[in-house]
DNA sequence: CAAATAAAAGATATTAAGGTCTTCTATACT
DNA sequence: AGTATAGAAGACCTTAATATCTTTTATTTG
């Protein structure tokens, strides 16, 4: 038999699992309390060694930030919370998610638009924009804000 | 050597074959002139057996119409071509890319977003609203008017 | 310096997406 | 009816994404 029904995300499971990742350390260490990989995995209930490979290559591209040894693990530096989204999007899953033709057609440009250019790049751009704009840092205050918001007295 | 650059892509490449293959068949096609797989698949540049199972899964849809034998090939129907965009991203890359959290959680709503949810939903609830009142037909018809406007005459 | 710890690195395995090939079946035309 | 045509169906293959496991290296602490 044939599946054929390719249960497609916007984003790639890696870069899903990247920007979680961020998130908790954002949220979770700070410089004295560093988050290691073994407790990041349970908690997000990501596997582990395929988490170390994804921080690790955050970690490669200054993105965030590690130190081995007992007590070790990763944290944001101060140049690490002014990092934006897109850069970890672009890091994990590569430019063009926010550049190519949603059909697949080798160019994408209001000069040689396909069908569904109009209909797609208004999306695109604006979320793109959006997300080279919000640091990490940024991502966090909105997530306690949302929070706090939720937990509404009674 | 471990890659970790998915270049991922919204639409699943079996997903964007299947809307230019439409519009192709919109185009090229008439209740007297069908359009055959063979020739689809060359003037798309897409391999044709693969292109073929993904007609099938379109057909089995009611999504395009059929006809085998001599002269057979692919048309629409008066129905097909009320058929909207949405659905053929649906049959072929299943539900789930307009309604799954964009960072993989279990589920997504505005009582329980992740960090990313407000700036994501607006973007994907807009699409998503303008592929379901979309119609194949009307599709073709921008893409003819696109391709008026561009064709400036000196 | 020795032991313990935790990330870095990379080899290997598994699964799903993408692609190819062969056989079968319906239709048209002579 | 017989043959050619073109889609339908399904087996099979390849590649890339995802996941696991093992070894190495850096760092802390006693
Ligand atoms: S050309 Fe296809 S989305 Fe721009
Ligand atoms: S909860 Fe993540 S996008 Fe809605």
């Amino acid at each position: 038999m044939l599946t054929l029904q390719s249960e497609s995300h916007m984003l790639s499971k890696s870069c899903q699992y990247a920007l979680r990742a961020v998130v908790y350390i954002a949220e979770e260490s700070s410089t004295t309390q560093l988050v290691g990989a073994q407790q990041m995995a349970e908690s997000l209930q990501i596997p582990k060694h395929f988490l170390s490979k994804i921080l690790q290559q955050l970690s490669r591209n200054k993105l965030i930030s590690s130190t081995k040894g007992p007590n070790g693990g990763f944290y944001l530096s101060r140049e690490n919370e002014q990092v934006t989204i897109d850069r970890i999007i672009e890091v994990i899953d590569g430019p063009g998610l926010f550049t190519a033709c949603v059909l697949g057609l080798p160019s994408c440009s209001s000069a040689h638009p396909c069908p569904l250019h109009e209909q797609a790049v208004g999306y695109r751009d604006g979320l793109y924009h959006k997300l080279k704009n919000l640091t990490i840092r940024e991502l966090t205050l909105v997530t306690r804000l949302e929070k706090k918001e939720s937990s509404t007295p009674k």
